[in-house]
RNA sequence: GGUGAGGUGCCUGAGAGGCCGAAAGGACCAGUUUGCUAAACUGGCGUACGGGUAACUGUACCGAGGGUUCGAAUCCCUCCCUCACCGCCA
């Protein structure tokens, strides 16, 4: 959600800034600023005349008290009048709040002026590439035959079980994404990141404070009996910590990390771009999270997409990084760099992190904040990535590892696999 | 699931219709002093939304929402949550 100080002041900019999303701002933002304008006068109203009720609250204490009765018994009709007359402001001042937060939360946040303009995916900026496309030996498979090939994921076997979408993982494949978990932990740690366990569902205030609520409801997989809702990513719960939280400067930044499986409906996709592991229902991921002070938080950035660049180095994954343009962020991002490894097989680029700064969007709905150098409360900012998404990882390794003897372990991944060959 | 207790500021914890945005202690910050793995003293120390160049000031907030009352942290109702014990159990 946008700061209604910001919008108060920069107006202009902010319309300009959301331009680069494909978003008109400028009606729903005049439309706030008039209702916070009445809203305002409102509350001026209101305070008045609950001031003066106050007031003659204590007149009639005192009054009563050295034994004035009749003229007690005089204010106190005037008060009830009153009291008609704040219930109404009272009423409508909520209904004014309410209607502006509606209209907030409609919009978008400010992409960073650093954001490519553009509609669609073909429009982001491939701004850094690395590693060597492998070529394949003859009779190369995608993963999902390897799958069975190897006997390593039996997609059907999670359909009965549970449905399309949860895969079931076996053997040498199992041990291998515990390997990828527990090497991705450790890297994170080693990077400064405090490794959380958090609960994999979350209650209703955890999910609209970070955004899943209310507009992706059906993007989640909701308990209803106890009302919780199982996470899409640890962002959720993880984020969810400093949620009403006020965290003192030099604590700055914060740094947490945390493997959890993720949950998604994935309502409305399916089709062949689906196969095998490129989109599940359930998956597990290595999440971090950093919460930064403002004026550095683009240079956190740098260091988190730094940080996953070095992971796929490490995994010999050919990868290239796309700085999202306008059209194709999500609604909370002011600046995203995607990760994507190239799979051979399938000779697509598949999506495997996703790396963001919301600025002030999230923590102004989470209200964290730290103490600013005057003492005042001030908003941080949060960013986090995927350090990283095990599926599609997984997938590459096979396919791109692949050789007429097996598919060959990345050299990082041997000391926590105990083989280097799934065969 | 059953029974009981309870939700007050960063923490502990008082308050039981007006003197309460809320005692006291701790933590924290600033200063004074004595000096030395620190102590003592003094002062400060919630958040949000308004008004004001500012000093300052108005209102709201004691789990949430209603109600009673001139007046509610305090009384009543509903809901939520937490804790303890029992039951069940990885």
């Amino acid at each position: 959600m946008l700061q209604l100080n910001y919008i108060r002041e920069k107006k202009d900019e902010a319309i300009e800034r959301l331009k680069i999303k494909n978003f008109d701002a400028k009606p729903i933002l005049d439309e706030v600023l008039e209702l916070d304008n009445v809203r305002r006068k409102t509350q001026n109203e209101l305070d008045a005349v609950l001031a003066e009720a106050n007031n003659l609250a204590k007149q009639v204490g005192e009054l009563y008290k050295t034994g004035k009765k009749a003229e007690g018994d005089e204010l106190k009709n005037k008060s009830t009048s009153l009291k008609e007359n704040s219930k109404q402001l009272e009423d409508k001042l909520a209904s004014l709040e309410a209607e502006q937060h509606k209209l907030l939360v409609q919009v978008p946040n400010a992409p960073s002026s650093k954001v490519p303009k553009g509609k669609t995916p073909e429009d982001n900026e491939n701004v850094y590439q690395e590693g060597d496309i492998p070529k394949l030996h003859e009779g190369a498979k995608p993963h999902w035959e390897l799958a069975s090939k190897y006997d390593l994921i039996d997609f059907e076997l999670g359909v009965k079980l549970t449905g399309a979408g949860f895969p079931v993982y076996k053997g040498k494949v199992a041990r291998l994404q515990r390997a990828l978990i527990n090497y991705f932990l450790d890297k994170a740690t080693k990077a400064g990141y405090l490794e959380i366990q958090p609960p994999i569902m979350v209650n209703e205030a955890s999910g609209y404070a970070t955004g899943q609520l209310p507009d992706k409801e059906g993007q989640m997989y909701h308990s209803t009996i106890d009302n919780l809702y199982l996470i899409p990513t640890a962002e959720v719960p993880i984020t969810n910590i400093y949620r009403d939280v006020i965290v003192k400067a030099e604590q700055l930044p914060i740094k947490n990390c945390g493997y959890t499986p993720c949950f998604r409906r994935e309502a409305g996709s399916y089709g062949a771009h689906v196969r095998g592991l490129n989109r599940l229902h359930q998956f597990d991921k290595v999440e971090i999270v950093q919460i930064a002070h403002p004026d550095k938080s683009y240079e956190t950035l740098e260091e988190m997409r730094e940080y996953v660049a070095t992971l796929l180095r490490e995994l010999e994954l050919p990868f290239r990084i796309l700085k999202l343009c306008g059209g194709d962020m999500s609604f909370a991002s002011a600046l995203t760099y995607d990760f994507e490894t190239y799979s051979a097989a399938q000779q697509k680029w598949l999506e495997v992190s996703s790396v963001s700064n919301f600025e002030t969007f999230q923590s102004n709905r989470l209200k964290l904040r730290f103490k600013g150098a005057e003492g005042k409360p001030v908003l941080a900012h949060t960013l986090n990535g995927s350090a990283l998404a095990l599926p599609r990882i997984v997938a590459t390794i096979l396919e791109n590892n692949q050789t007429p003897e097996g598919i060959k372990v990345p050299k990082v991944l041997v000391p926590y696999c105990g083989f280097d060959l799934i065969n």
